[in-house]
DNA sequence: GGAATATGCTTTAAGCCTAAAACATATTAA
DNA sequence: TTAATATGTTTTAGGCTTAAAGCATATTCC
């Protein structure tokens, strides 16, 4: 049995704010709340329905956009992942038949990843359910809403990567 | 070193829908990307500068709202994580003094957790930083634009609790 | 009361994730 | 050219996370 149940009322408590960041840290809670809500659907779903891992389904989708494959490097960076990471994902998925892994002509540390026939495949049934869950996800939205929200989202991410990111050393 | 780094242009291509959600998709992704980049922004610094990780720190938040005490349930319920996961969290947190487990009076199954002076002290400083982070990171938006995305966000967040949950079994 | 069912918690197996260190190869600078 | 530095990948140690199964105790139904 699913032993785990959603707690919706995260931040529906009043947030006794220690400075003036009252209404940043309740936006915060909201939306990490509600991108856990809907990944954890997706999860859900991939792992029912599919008997995939979200981090595989991530990882196909981002090979499917590059049909000449990429460095693990790369694909680190793109999917936002720690490099060691993608050492035993990527491993499982040579394994499992849905990419390939050959050894860069360019530079012999590095190797090229790409999907298989069978992983394109997969993944274009993954890819139609997915995009199908995710216009459920958001179906109580108008056009309008998802744009407004699209929008201020963008701004936030901006603002985030601005402010979090670690200065770089050049 | 840090062999991290935020590929902060996941959304930024073209999503070829393959039905109708082209828009909502993109909304999905960047919602991801920006609760992620926030969220690696604060388990980074929550390490680096206070030796805590973010699920600690979720924990001892929960309780800090409770002064009374919770179940493991209940808090598994807030957390939004599954029931197994917290013992071995709670097992780590007790076992560093920061917070107190003992049997339930009511329910001979259940166990109270609560935070010790300790652990209320420690959470204090970290709320305070934590705080700061927050409001940094979403300081390139005004105040009508917090609000206006906290408002859409709890919306996007109602519809999808509507549209992923699982239906229940009662 | 006793059986069936539900709930609280732990355990297990498997996978995900990070940071840091190690190693190999490239690139740059002296 | 050699030395220093950077980059690509793997390894390691530790923690997080889930689903599912198992155990103990409560609750409900008959």
């Amino acid at each position: 049995m699913n032993d785990m149940r959603f707690a919706l009322d995260m931040e529906t408590r009043a947030l006794e704010a220690p400075d003036g960041h009252a209404d940043e840290l309740r936006l915060w809670l909201r939306m990490l709340a509600c991108a856990n809500l809907i990944a954890g659907g997706v999860r859900r779903r991939l792992r029912t329905e599919f008997a995939v891992t979200l981090p595989r389904f991530d990882l196909m989708a981002q090979l499917e956009r590059a049909p000449a494959g990429m460095t693990l490097s790369e694909l680190s960076r793109r999917m936002m992942v720690s490099n060691g990471n993608l050492t035993a994902l990527v491993e499982r998925l040579v394994r499992s038949g849905h990419i390939s892994r050959r050894p860069s002509p360019d530079d012999r540390r590095a190797q090229i990843i790409r999907l298989t026939r069978l992983g394109r495949r997969e993944f274009s049934e993954l890819a139609a359910a997915h995009g199908g869950w995710i216009g459920e996800a958001f179906s109580g939205l108008s056009p309008r809403d998802i744009g407004e929200l699209s929008r201020l989202t963008a701004k936030a991410k901006l603002s985030a990567q601005r402010a979090l990111i670690p200065r770089q050393t050049p």
